[in-house]
DNA sequence: TTTT
DNA sequence: TTTT
């Protein structure tokens, strides 16, 4: 069924790197989600999420967020239980990433490395005669009351 | 900051109905989500992930819905804890759901009642000189291997 | 950077399948997606939104969706454009799909099909010692007001 | 029916700001977004994407962002036509925003301002006895090659 | 050419 | 008229 989400925030600690027995590279961290109003007391709270990374991401993700980083999250949402030191269940929810972006320059060099090849560059699909679609044509657009999404 | 979650999976039970002190109605289930891959045993995991809702959408949902029926799920996903009764501190990873869709009819007459009205009907912003806008107009569409998403 | 699109609709005619120059699939068809509010005059707008899937996906759409079927679509936005017969430069904003869910059965047989497996089944990680995790233990669990998302 | 959209992507102009006859405000912009992956020229393609915002919204927009700014926009994705100066009917897909992150600091004072307070701060739900809900225990994580998502 |  |  489908299982889709779309997360911002920020890394609560350095990722940590691991192998699976078969050598697959997980990585795994937790990013603070602050919410978006403040409760009755008029605090912002916030959420902290744990995302699960695998393989070429998650060894990115280790080489290159750091705590106190932003990212963007694209994943599913997965729950899944191991034993205790005491013997206990407990139940896990995280978020398997199929993307993580890197939000902010580390300082120049570090945007996406080995993820994005060179996100400076431009390219439109054709670059002679390109029109914008969604340029105005000179007449107003006409903005009615019914256009109100709520 | 940004924090969005999209579901669609099948109660495992009927809704749960409460109040908080002050009156608002608060419905909890969960659904199952089948994961679209199978394991390395080939079997297809399943991860049950709670909902909340509120207000009006918590008595629609207790209203409406029962253990197995099917539903969209359009929310924010939220951490709690709380303490059990041996005095241990646990956490919850909910989904707090700002919208819920009754993806099967009940039998007929009971499609999303009270949250749409009569989605029968069909309403297009203008019935007069209603154009598809992705019509072909009888060329054959260019479909190039640029094209290609992956 | 991060681009994702999850929609509920149905398929306003049966999908239509053809191939690129190097034989890759593509499937494209148009949902029709209710909004949630009605407009001002009390009317419930609809959204007519073009598909795109490519391989396998296609294939599977081609084969077992018609028109009216309800579907569920995770993808990604994406704008193209083409020259039409009168040439004019047009241009189309299209969801290109990753996944695409078969949200009634066609009557039995094709429920997904080839796509899924059975979906009737139902896979928990560990059959024998089954716990609900969300489950209550008894002790009535404290909603307070403060949990209240807005 | 569900209709969710998430983009992260850089304004290509400063928002332009609008009201409605009855005095309601509109913003809308176009934000680039750089798709993941390269074409087969090895060239990265972007989508320029409208984006529209109402009311309170609206104004911090157009208050606060400028062109080649980063945000994360969580909305709807709407269909709407209208009649160009030719006399055509010409149709736009757009994006209506429920909520625009400012990604990047304007320099420091400008994070949202009006909206989000200071997202500098951290707000947990309890400050004194803080326990991080994933934090390992000293027993090393059990990782499967079961748990591997494809 | 627009679904239920 | 397209951002970095």
């Amino acid at each position: 069924m489908l299982n889709r989400v779309v997360l911002i925030g920020r890394l609560t600690r350095d990722p940590e790197l691991r192998y699976t027995p078969s050598g697959v590279a997980v990585a795994s961290f937790t990013i603070a989600v602050d919410r978006r109003f403040t409760n009755q007391q008029g605090e912002r709270e916030t959420d902290f999420i744990p995302i699960v990374t695998w393989r070429q991401l998650a060894e990115n993700c280790a080489n290159y967020l750091k705590k106190g980083r932003l990212v963007g999250v694209d994943g599913r949402l997965q729950v899944r239980s191991y034993e205790n030191n005491e013997g206990r269940r407990v139940w896990v929810t995280e978020v398997v990433a199929d993307d993580v972006r890197f939000l902010e320059p580390a300082g120049g060099a570090s945007r996406n490395p080995g993820m994005e090849g060179d996100s400076q560059r431009f390219s439109p699909k054709s670059n002679n005669d390109f029109d914008d679609p969604f340029a105005d044509d000179g007449k107003p657009i006409d903005i009615s009351d019914d256009d109100l999404p709520f």
